[in-house]
DNA sequence: CCTAACTTGTGAAGAAATTCACAAGCCCTG
DNA sequence: CAGGGCTTGTGAATTTCTTCACAAGTTAGG
């Protein structure tokens, strides 16, 4: 297949976002222009994106509601379950590991580790902390797909050389640090402050 | 100006990071290839990047580290500090309520808000929540700058026309929702989901 | 002071992403 | 069953972003 682009995909996301409300308001079909409207971008994006995948919709009427959902989730991956583990106990980690948006999309949290000796055994959202130093060994009973990473920043890539030994092809990074990891791992950082400095900068430009 | 794309700006957030990391290390001056290593970029790009707004560097020397980060703080605007108010005093809000990495930045978090009495009123890590309802009239005696939420996705299009109204002209959203505002409102969303969906795709799509 | 080894800054070239423009297909109405 | 009104799918054009290539400036060493 074609290179896909990761903007491309980012869009797929969100189409299957506002497929899901449209889904679940009863309507049948969409169009490429209703999709883009509801997601600030214009249909010739919308239809373009999706011709990378094959053709789903109808000349004249629009895209099938349920069946575009499907396909998207498809080819999102997302159509099946992922094993996702969380690391790092602490607010973020926990907020995550009981965040619905991910168990929604099919991202099942199977457990949470810490380093901490105050932490680990203790139960929280229905978790017990486990200790990060058993994540290899419990890597090797239940597979691990996913591996979200909300540890400080001086600990991540220490982490991350860990969860990469153990298995883990995918990480996402809350920490503010870029990790180096093999190519054959896939790795997404989300930055909070970065984004606030985006907003920052646009605050800071904006010519009114 | 010139119009700078966003791409960019991450960009600079990142090698500001790291710029930081090295004057941390004591380190006076930085190339581009180092700057370029450290953040999965090419030196080209980095010179490239810092070339819209100036030249900052010394041939056949590098980059003064202390003033180019200087420099990119004053480009992004962090070298002021920015008034900060979460909605939402859900896990996710208040974990990033007290997470250290806005503080760092100059992002100051004045406020707690949520719709819930239960919660109204009650303190948690400093903060004691109030209530949503009395966000416009204390925006008008200390302004905001820039409104995170975290509330549930049905009711954030709600809170953000809110916070707009407000007088808030930044918005940085948690909720897999995408927002409508008016065009002199700066809004970039984190959708957690959707990070993990990216991951999934290229675990899918990956042929190994 | 001259040469060698670096490094920046930047037009120009190249690649990638987006938008344009339109043929082709579908549905509804009369 | 013909025509009008939509909508998709997609090559081509355009715009945007990245990379190339190199002149010009700096330092260090002999």
């Amino acid at each position: 297949m074609k290179h896909i682009a990761e903007s491309t995909v980012r869009r797929l996301s969100l189409y299957l976002l506002f497929l899901e409300e449209f889904e679940a308001r009863g309507l049948d079909t969409i169009s490429s222009t209703e999709l883009a409207a509801r997601g600030g971008t214009t249909s010739t994006q919308v239809r373009k994106d999706l011709s990378f995948f094959g053709s789903f919709g109808k000349r004249g009427l629009g895209y099938p509601v349920v069946e575009l959902a499907s396909r998207i989730r498809q080819i999102l991956g997302v159509e099946r379950e992922w094993s996702v583990v969380i690391v790092g106990a602490g607010k973020i980690g926990l907020a995550l590991a009981q965040y619905r948006g991910f168990a929604q999309r099919g991202f099942q949290v199977r457990a949470v580790y810490d380093s901490d000796p105050a932490k680990i055994g203790t139960r929280s959202d229905g978790f017990v902390i486990r200790a990060l130093d058993s994540l290899p060994s419990d890597a090797r009973v239940e597979p691990v797909d996913i591996a979200v990473l909300a540890v400080p920043a001086p600990a991540v890539q220490r982490v991350a050389d860990l969860v990469v030994d153990a298995g883990v092809r995918a990480i996402l990074n809350f920490a503010p640090h870029q990790l180096k990891v093999p190519a054959h791992v896939a790795v997404k950082t989300v930055n909070m402050a970065m984004e606030l400095e985006g907003l920052s900068f646009v605050l800071t430009n904006h010519d009114d």
